[in-house]
RNA sequence: GCCCCCGUAGCUCAGUGGACAGAGCAGUCGCCUCCUAAGCGAAAGGUCGUAGGUUCGACUCCUACCGGGGGCACCA
């Protein structure tokens, strides 16, 4: 039985009061109940507060209500027992029958098992990481790249059509910089005040020089024009390369650039001012944002003519829209958390609506700590951390993990020196282990001709209370992964994985998958070891939603 | 001055109104002739930043304050 089951079970045992005559309810019966895993055993595998939350409505004291509610559960299939508690809670004890059939829904769907359908038929545009190719990913970006794919498969697995989607520009102050650095190095000068320092520069600077011998030679506008184009190349496909490798993928590389040369910004602008959302001051174009909760009015076009940074974004969402996407969503960090307003502003003067069609997911910055101090990042001195230098200490799987395992919501603190040595510390092991010892008894029953087969599965013999714990665990994902995709946090899953891996760790200290010796296999050796499969498939589906590997054996 | 995020066990963090607040790691004690000990069990560890408020019920919602972090351009 899994708590939607259980949920259609109380609202067919409320309708049934209702029709008798024995509750009166100024509202009609709720669809859907909410179940809950209480924390404590004693209070039983489920638990409801329906009669705390009716009892006003039924003007009956919530006690007593609970107690009718009780009573018409209890003959309910699959249904061991329900008891009222405390102010008016119903607790109810599933029968082993009933709880077992869990592992058998979970093998049946396969990789399925978990997906939703909440995002059907809507296309979902995703963007993150972001970053312009003026040198590698750094740490922050690492981050966004972990958990923006992961929220990727999320969507996805929730029915989305998602894209993934990556958009950045090669002019600008910033690249100025990143050529004048490329071009110092090839001389054998210094790097500009404001440029960039690094290995990296000075490697792809080599590069264009072997390329071009006489690249460094050639007159400065010359040689800064072919620096900064190929400079970006090569640095673009040094990024594509080290986020395929951490397992990101983009559908979509989207140049800034197109926005000007499709008159994407013309048109914005242009449907901005129909809509009445412009106006001239001070020799200026400005957009009405105020009107939509931004603090101030945002320039559009300077007085000088040239278009303000916030046209790109106008452009650059209305261009989502026109492709079709129903959302679009995009990462931010909480450096850029001013936009937000001025973004969603932007969003409501198109007359979309914000939070529906645009939404912005700000997440704080990851600090990095050595010998217990924060580490300075300088881009100049050229001690950034990048994801190259994350995944040389700890290896892809852990990095993922502990990325996507915390809250965006917090700052992340990363000991580099616990993490290059100590990697133990992190809670992906545990998490893999439990897919390892899964995986080496399934491999051990194969050994013994034994597998999981569901059609000699009994699945009344999975009575223990750790094989119970189990399997309301299992039938949790589903609710776990919905949540997760709806919130847009992905460490949801890793909590769970955690917790599943101990509730898994537990029934296989307790209970024997496997017989042993000369005994022979029985059917309650049969029904475990599809408990297991059904857990192995668990496991393998929510770490491949994180991006992480499940690995056979460890 | 205004805006956003955070403050929970020694450390890193879960917990978006429900019943005695949880995990991983670190530390104490115990458990490998048998499916992976990267595991399990036991003990220990907390004024959930502070003070009010809403509620039958608050770590969770509201207000104020304290502490930490990040932002507030006709820069990109």
């Amino acid at each position: 039985m899994t708590p939607e089951q259980l949920s259609e079970a109380i609202v067919a045992a409320l309708r049934s009061l209702v029709d008798a005559g024995r509750v009166q309810l100024s509202d009609p019966v709720p669809t859907e109940v909410r179940v809950e895993r209480p924390k404590v055993k004693e209070h039983g595998d489920y638990a409801t507060n329906i009669a705390l939350q009716l009892g006003k409505k039924a003007q009956m004291n919530p006690r007593e209500f609970a107690e009718l509610l009780a009573a018409e559960l209890a003959s309910a299939d699959g249904i061991a027992a329900a008891e009222v508690a405390g102010p008016g809670f119903l607790n109810v004890r599933v029968a082993a029958g009933a709880q077992g059939e869990v592992a058998r829904r979970v093998l049946e769907a396969g990789p399925d098992y978990g997906r939703n359908d909440q995002y059907a038929g809507e296309r979902i545009n995703l963007e993150f990481v972001s970053a312009n190719p003026t040198g590698p990913i750094h740490i922050g970006g690492v981050r966004w790249a972990a958990v923006g794919d992961s929220l990727g498969r999320l969507l996805s697995f929730s029915g989305a059509d998602v894209t993934r989607e990556y958009y950045f520009n090669d002019h600008g102050a910033q690249i100025d910089r990143f050529a004048r650095s490329l071009l110092a190095s090839a001389r054998g000068q210094e790097a500009p005040e404001d440029g960039y320092g690094g290995q990296y520069i000075h490697d792809i600077a080599a590069q264009i020089v072997a390329r071009h011998p006489d690249a460094a030679d050639r007159p400065d506008d010359e040689a800064l024009e072919l620096f900064r184009s190929e400079g970006v190349e090569l640095m673009f496909a040094e990024i594509k390369a080290s986020l395929h490798d951490f397992g990101v993928d983009f559908d979509v590389y989207f140049h800034e650039n197109h926005l000007h040369e499709s008159g994407a910004v013309d048109r914005a602008i242009a449907r901005l001012t129909e809509l009445g959302k412009m106006y001239e001051s001070d020799g200026a174009l400005w957009l009405r944002t105020s009107e939509y909760g931004d603090d101030k009015d945002r320039v559009v076009i300077k007085s000088d003519g040239q278009p303000a940074y916030i046209s790109g974004d106008l452009a650059y969402y209305l261009d989502k829209r026109e492709r079709g996407f129903d959302r679009a969503i995009i990462m931010l960090g909480a450096d850029h958390h001013g936009y937000v307003s001025r973004m969603m502003a932007m969003c409501a003067a198109f007359g979309d609506e914000p939070g529906v069609n645009l939404e912005i997911l700000i997440g704080q910055m990851v600090n990095l700590l050595r010998d217990g101090q924060p580490v300075r990042m300088s881009k100049r001195a050229g001690t950034v951390i990048t994801l190259e230098d994350l995944v040389d200490a700890i290896g892809v799987d852990a990095a993922r993990y502990a990325l996507a395992r915390y809250s965006t919501d917090s700052t992340i603190d990363l000991d580099l020196d616990l993490w290059a040595s100590a990697s133990n510390d992190n809670p992906v092991y545990y998490v893999q282990y439990a897919h390892a010892r899964l995986s080496s008894i399934l491999r051990n029953a194969a050994d013994l001709g034994l597998s999981a087969d569901l059609a000699a599965f009994d699945p009344a013999l999975l009575v223990e209370e750790r094989a119970g714990d189990l399997l309301r665990a299992l039938a949790e994902f589903p609710r776990v992964v919905a949540r997760a995709a709806e919130l847009r946090e992905p460490h949801r899953v890793a909590r769970y994985l955690e917790d599943t891996a101990s509730t898994f760790h537990k029934f296989y200290d307790v209970c024997r998958v496997l017989p042993q010796g000369d005994e022979e296999p029985t059917d309650t050796h049969r029904a475990r070891l599809v408990l297991v499969a059904a857990t192995r498939q668990v496991f393998a589906t929510g770490l491949g939603l994180l991006g992480v590997s499940a690995p056979e054996r460890m």
